[in-house]
DNA sequence: ATGTGACTTATAGTCCGTG
DNA sequence: ACACGGACTATAAGTCACA
């Protein structure tokens, strides 16, 4: 099972791909860091709530479209 | 416009006290201080989504249902 | 049972680089 | 374009005392 971060960060890169956002191009729309961008991707941070939204308003997108359900990670 | 802090913090409380906890007893089932939990429902701090995780949980419910359209907060 | 101020500690997030 | 890292700075996390 992924963890919470992996698979918000997974989902966060399959959604910018289908964009066709570059990585640093998006974060910088993001108004994040291009480095920090690659760690949420990774799923090696934990990012606020004030960030996924911005993340997701740049996508185009509700949050509820990046978030795992529930059950579906380890807490 | 509520920001995005007071419009969870708001539907973080009005939840639980749908589940009739009340705060402390809340807060230590969450693993938070009772004084934080207090600040997350005031809206006074942006908590990670790991924490939005957490308090779902306990909350037995999505974390979509404690969340606001994007389109309904001041982004 | 809850709000608030004044903390300390942990970590979110930045800015610089390399391959 | 992206992965990865070190060294920062800003702020979330967590604690406590008092109203």
């Amino acid at each position: 099972m992924q963890s919470l971060s992996e698979s918000l960060g997974t989902r966060i890169r399959a959604m910018r791909k289908l964009k066709k956002f570059s990585q640093d191009g998006f974060a910088l729309q993001c108004g994040l860091d291009r480095s920090y961008m690659g760690r949420i991707e990774r799923g090696e941070v934990n990012i606020t709530v004030e960030k996924l939204y911005r993340i997701s308003k740049e996508l185009e997108c509700e949050p509820v479209e990046l978030l795992p359900k529930i059950n579906d990670i380890a807490i």
